[in-house]
DNA sequence: GGAGTCTGTTAATGATGATTAACATCCGAG
DNA sequence: CTCGGATGTTAATCATCATTAACAGACTCC
């Protein structure tokens, strides 16, 4: 029985992603997410070494997927083409937020309850893709400070994944121009 | 003892909200409530019906001011002045923001846990905030169907709001315009 | 100078919940 | 077959917490 078990790790960790979004890290209960999957409760030990280990995985896969995205994306040392590696960014972040819009939010509040070690290398990541947007911006904007340049992109974030706030609200392919139409405009006047 | 009585309340409210917006609702304990303002423990009882409660009245709070600041500054029926209204709505978000991260943190993240009562009302207020910036959006956009301008509006919260996660990297002065520019600069082209 | 209200304090009380123990199944490998 | 590992199950265990009880000082008003 090798094949089965791959899922398992895969199941619980969206069903948790689900609990965590809705309710938070404490709000939700071992037994809450055991059930989600069909087991129940301490099953999942079998799989995580305990409920922070389950967090903490969740948010380094996040964290890795938006690095790793933002790092193929923004390959471009060409002043000409900034324009289009913003574009690529903007579009692979949108994809992201409203397509897992669980594990967006999770992966903006749920920081906190990681243990040092793993917050610091979930850290070094998060600060990875930001640095991949601050490089474009710095191209299309040459005489903005980085520290503005950066804190430009945080807010961008925060308008990008307000995604699961208005949920249902437009379309999705509506609520992905609509966001990308947005932050072009928001990252246009620096 | 009446004075001293009246300051309780706001300390506990306020030392509440900092812990909640570390650590979120259920990550903090009454106890540690009472501990930051100096008593200890189920003192609390004397001035809030229990936890719940105190988170309850800390959203009203927040939902009430930014409803009543928004319906001051939005009075505005003229298109003349729309975009003056529109100024006036983003320059008192932000202020609010900066003033009290802990305070936005809060009310973006613990609506939840609110009994469902309350949980109505609050949103109530919010939803009546949103159509305060949707009325005058819809002044300077005519052809804009609501729905998208309450996204644009829910996205620009996202974008205004993202100030508790950027902290310390701009003077708040520097903060504030930034994100005046960059939210008028989103909104400009819906 | 005492009754009453306001605020606190320290011990229960009772739940809830994370984690571990002890005990089954199932299944593939040899 | 049968041994071993992978997965589960249920019954402890041990903390943490919200909430309530019982008791006490302080200050106001009469």
């Amino acid at each position: 029985m090798k094949t089965p078990t791959r899922n398992r790790r895969a199941e619980i960790l969206e069903a948790a992603a689900d609990l965590f979004a809705a309710r938070g890290f404490h709000g939700v209960s071992i037994e809450d997410i055991g059930t989600a999957v069909g087991v129940s409760g301490p099953a999942l030990y079998r799989h995580f070494n305990g409920k922070e280990a389950l967090l903490t995985e969740m948010l380094l896969d996040i964290s890795e997927r938006l690095h790793e995205q933002g790092a193929r994306l923004a390959t471009t040392a060409d002043p000409d083409t900034a324009e289009a590696a913003l574009d690529a960014l903007l579009s692979g972040h949108i994809e992201f937020a409203l397509t897992h819009p669980a594990l967006i939010r999770v992966h903006e509040r749920e920081l906190d309850n990681v243990p040092e070690q793993a917050r610091r290398a979930i850290r070094r990541l998060q600060r990875l893709y930001v640095e991949e947007w601050v490089t474009v911006l710095s191209e299309l904007h040459p005489a903005c400070p980085p520290a503005r340049l950066r804190a430009a992109t945080h807010a961008v974030f925060g308008l990008l994944n307000s995604t699961p706030r208005s949920a249902g609200e437009l379309a999705p392919e509506a609520m992905a121009g609509l966001l990308h139409t947005m932050a072009r405009a928001a990252l246009s006047r620096l």
